[in-house]
DNA sequence: GTCTATAAGTAGATAGAC
DNA sequence: GTCTATCTACTTATAGAC
């Protein structure tokens, strides 16, 4: 009983996370995940059955969180503030909770697809969930423009905590493009289209 | 001679980029490629000494395609209508000559940041050229504001090409949703911030 | 330029002892 | 639950013939 391990299977996932996210899936081997945390390679199937199911432990994550954020937007009244307030809320969630995740995610863009999993294609973790939220940020019948706002929004949202350009240089921080990206977002839902 | 194939390296380079997007770099093996241009795997090894090479020769071509913009960005007066033009050209390359690449690069950053090339690391092809094209999109001493709506509007047209949410479902087409982006793009830049 | 044959290594996964 | 030992199936890459 070296340190405190709580439960190995949380443990192998937290290494599996941090390795897959900077290595890649394919090229981090479970001998490697085994040295990290000081057991034999053979008892990581103790866990797990495969590397595949590491995977889809960690994917899991996602369309949970965003179950809970899709229920919370659903409860509240259709009004501009909590249009924006969705938006904040998801973009504290894609930011902090699971921005861990996330960058997993479309570090491994690939490796997650090729996977076939026994109920549906397990690269769509993300679309499902972004697409409920999109549609809780319009009324229902709204016209085509307002739809097309509130997508653009959550993809701004998105970006803003994984940006395509995050290191910048020139005098701006990430942390102001993100900002001024989250409220790019946030104008597109707090006022409906002038028709 | 069966059919025509014009030259070996170059159709390898064609076969590896459509096979490392769709199933990944380390996912692809050299024995596929092979099979698929119907000669052996050996025979590759006379065109590109490693298959790394053929990652390298893969994503040179986009250092080039931005250089060659930006040449001609600095080559125009700076103008609201030069700085949106600089935008639709680079929307258009991103979407067009680019995607394919930008695809693969976005499938395989992982991979492509594991390779540590001679020169530079090779994950930075993405972001010198981006930052140049963001640097000629503000006057010099431009204040911070400025330069971070031309970076955000750079980020918005990248985004705009390979969005995060691309199938949106609803009624809005990800062409609507990419033509509203990139709207939203030219407007960052087409007039100064109000202080 | 392209081939066959093979080297040398590593991967995921299993068997069975403790 | 964890171990050692092993199996099978690849992989990248090279040697040398044609």
């Amino acid at each position: 009983m070296n340190k405190r391990r709580k439960d190995m299977s949380s443990q192998i996932l937290q290494v599996a996370l941090e390795l897959f996210t900077r290595q890649g899936y394919d090229k981090t081997s479970l001998r490697e995940i085994a040295e990290r945390l000081e057991v034999s390679k053979a008892a990581l199937y103790y866990h797990f059955v495969s590397k595949e199911e590491i995977l889809h432990a960690l994917v899991a994550a996602i369309p949970r969180a965003f179950d809970e954020l899709v229920a919370w937007g659903e409860s509240m009244p259709r009004s501009a503030e909590s249009r924006k307030e969705i938006l904040r809320r998801l973009a504290a969630l894609t930011s902090e909770k699971l921005d861990p995740v996330l960058r997993f995610v479309q570090a491994n863009s690939t490796a997650i697809e090729a996977v076939s999993g026994d109920s549906e294609p397990m690269h769509e973790v993300l679309t499902p969930g972004l697409r409920r939220i999109a549609g809780i940020l319009f009324d229902a019948g709204a016209d085509v423009n307002d739809q097309i706002r509130a997508i653009v929004a959550v993809n701004l949202v998105m970006m803003a905590s994984h940006p395509i350009l995050p290191d910048v240089g020139l005098e701006a921080t990430p942390e102001q493009v993100s900002e001024a990206v989250r409220d790019l977002a946030l104008g597109l839902v707090s006022n409906r289209s002038p028709a």
